[in-house]
DNA sequence: CCGTCCTTCAATAGAGTAATTGAATGACGG
DNA sequence: CCGTCATTCAATTACTCTATTGAAGGACGG
């Protein structure tokens, strides 16, 4: 079994990435590397994991290809490898959505509830943000947002959408986005924004398609 | 761990998909069934391998909504349930290509030795057909080519590369094609051709993404 | 309606994978 | 150069996946 030949030395290989993907914790730590870079410690953090537990995730991740790893002194940061690795995610996530009836059971249990609306695509936002027409917020955490966002958006995470509509004043017009297309905080975000007097709607998908799409994205200082 | 929230439950449904894809038997019956709809037998047959297998492996597949099934009589046809999978396994066909090392390795110590040069487009291709400046030939099997083949094509199965050569005269200009991007036979097709004198080169992929890209397909009376 | 044939199911053994724990590595700061 | 701290490794246990085998469904043809 050792000898191969090499269409299926190269489909092992091809399993490899796959079998990588293949696990919910992992997809879950590809979205937030999506976001920038961590260390294994702020993955953690962020994800609730024991740390040993993430560092041998990042391992499976990088023999297949999809995290690099760089020592920055005592830590080691991770980050997507290539931007192909959001396409495959994003292919997945699409045979999943299109296929899977338990999908759809989940987006109507839990995502239409808090917004049934058609979200506003990157082209519409553009167009809307140029009028001023809209306030655009990203609701991710401050850490996250400092690593780069839309151009013009404020950061307001969602624990703080309350006290940020108060201040605001009611009938504002605001678009908010998050971590991805299924990103749980932007839909809290719109649900909580609508009971609030406002008119809200999703961004179509987060920071990580944004930049992708070859979009410019502004860096805290 | 039975109640999840809805994040970590998309997610769980992502990953089914994904380790779906994660087996290279699994990723080589794809392959087979972009050329066309296949029963559990005939598809065992191609692989070789027992069709309890192939039947357990079709199951899990289906689970991942990848394939679907059709009873037709005693016999089961399974298929691509969706043009996305192709994407899918592209986008991780993508990533191990940029990122493994072992796949630059194999590409380099096998796929290399028989063909080096850039392949032909298809849009290359149907410029040089439309001048007639190539004859173009599908590799594959017999019972392949007649599912659907590129206009224009004419089969010359690999087996029978050398007796089509003597017949056809030496000096010609021949495009070949198969299964996919890495289909070893359109590899060794070209190798043969040149060893016998003719100007051979590739078709970039194979049938399945010339049919996914919206091209023209011929289907045998 | 009974035999035949394609397919699926059930049961098993063996291999691989996941999460946990505690120890080991490797780099920095005093 | 020694302690500290982020990360990785090693070892354990539980779990899941894979391949094989033989038996059970299910549909057709006589």
């Amino acid at each position: 079994m050792s000898i191969r030949n090499p269409k299926q030395a190269l489909y092992e290989q091809f399993a490899i990435v796959a079998k990588a993907l293949g696990h919910p914790l992992r997809l879950e730590m590809i979205e937030h590397l999506a976001q920038g870079a961590r260390s294994v410690e702020a993955l953690a953090a962020k994800l609730g994991q024991p740390v040993a537990n993430i560092s041998q995730h990042l391992q499976a991740l990088r023999r297949a290809g999809i995290v690099s790893a760089e020592r920055d002194g005592k830590f080691v940061h991770y980050s997507l490898a290539d931007a192909s690795v959001l396409s495959a995610f994003a292919a997945v996530r699409g045979v999943a959505e299109r296929r899977l009836a338990e999908v759809d059971r989940i987006v109507r249990g839990y995502f239409d509830a808090r917004d049934d609306m058609r979200p506003v695509t990157r082209d519409e936002l553009q167009a809307l943000m140029r009028d001023g027409l809209v306030t655009l917020i990203d609701v991710r955490p401050t850490d996250e947002f400092a690593l780069g966002h839309v151009p013009g958006a404020i950061n307001v995470p969602l624990s703080e959408i309350k006290a940020w509509s108060s201040r605001a004043g009611a009938g504002m017009e605001v678009v908010a986005y998050c971590r991805g297309p299924w990103c749980v905080m932007s839909f809290e975000a719109v649900a909580a924004l609508r009971s609030l007097g406002h008119s809200a709607r999703r961004l179509e998908d987060g920071m990580p398609e944004w930049r992708a799409a070859g979009l410019p994205v502004e860096v805290a200082a």
